[in-house]
DNA sequence: AGATATTCGTTATGTTATAACATGTCAAGT
DNA sequence: ACTTGACATGTTATAACATAACGAATATCT
């Protein structure tokens, strides 16, 4: 059994580093303009590594002086979904920063009702879903939402 | 091809009727209460076979001269969700019918960006994932979220 | 009828999100 | 250097979605 890298320990620094840098890298790539509060919202919620409401980064902006009106916040998350480093996770209405940046994905996310973390796994089977459907249906699909929600392999271990 | 019910045309009385008596039984079997605001607020969703918002319901309910509080259409809706009778739409903040309410089931939704319509479909593939998930990763799944959103059969032929 | 559980009415407030418009910043072209 | 245009940010105000808490009414069980 593998856990899926969120709900196991690692080294959040080097999480944090290594996203900013390749946040970076691929805004210059698409002449998208990383400026501070954008960095500092990705930065929050990658140190972080959990879902946020858009009030919880607010209010760090507010501490750090950045911000604190709720539309700063929001156009900066929204930049940063749009550019496929944040996802919103719907099922919360917060958001995560993104696993894997560089590969356009259809994200999934393991929602633990019991710690609350968020894990983002991968798996073909939800975007054959969209093709099966398309085929099904006549329905176009553009944007997939799929999210669990249960309990995370530690969780289950407490209870 | 075969289009989804909620995407073609058909006589939404029987729908409305239909499924009022369906749910009427289904209570009555679970000693649930189909009080009158339940029955009314199961009755406006079936009617307009969309997903509506929780406000947009209460304000049906004021003219009817049954309701004029948050809480109560809340209420409402938040019984009909746990009997299974209506489901909410996470990526809309909405509540449509459920189709098939005698079966338990994962809802999947397709939801038109166009006409903002919701079809419900099912599709063994999305409790397969489930499945797939827990063996792969731990994960007790215990709720999922599907839904995908594009363009409906009609309005792609309009564009 | 009396005890218990459920539902409803109501007040107040909490939480999430955006419209609209003014101001500031920066880079490209002249 | 100056203008223009595009984008980003600051700010006010409000919209949209949702629930806590508590007392009154109603249904159900014994």
């Amino acid at each position: 059994m593998v856990n899926s890298a969120a709900f196991a320990k690692h080294d959040h620094t080097k999480c944090v580093a290594q996203g900013l840098k390749t946040a970076s890298s691929l805004c210059d790539a698409r002449r998208a303009r990383m400026t501070p509060i954008r960095r500092r919202v990705l930065e929050i919620l990658l140190a972080e590594h959990k879902a946020m409401g858009a009030y919880d980064v607010l209010e760090r902006l507010r501490r750090d002086g950045l911000a604190d009106k709720p539309p700063v916040a929001y156009r900066a998350l929204n930049f940063l979904v749009d550019q496929g480093l944040v996802h919103r996770v719907e099922k919360l209405n917060a958001y995560v920063a993104c696993d894997s940046p560089q590969a356009q994905h259809q994200p999934m996310f393991l929602i633990c009702d019991t710690c609350q973390h968020v894990a983002e796994r991968q798996n073909n089977l939800v975007e054959d879903l969209g093709t099966v459907i398309d085929a099904e249906s006549g329905f176009q699909v553009q944007k997939m939402v799929f999210e669990a929600q249960g309990l995370c392999p530690s969780c289950q271990r407490v209870e």
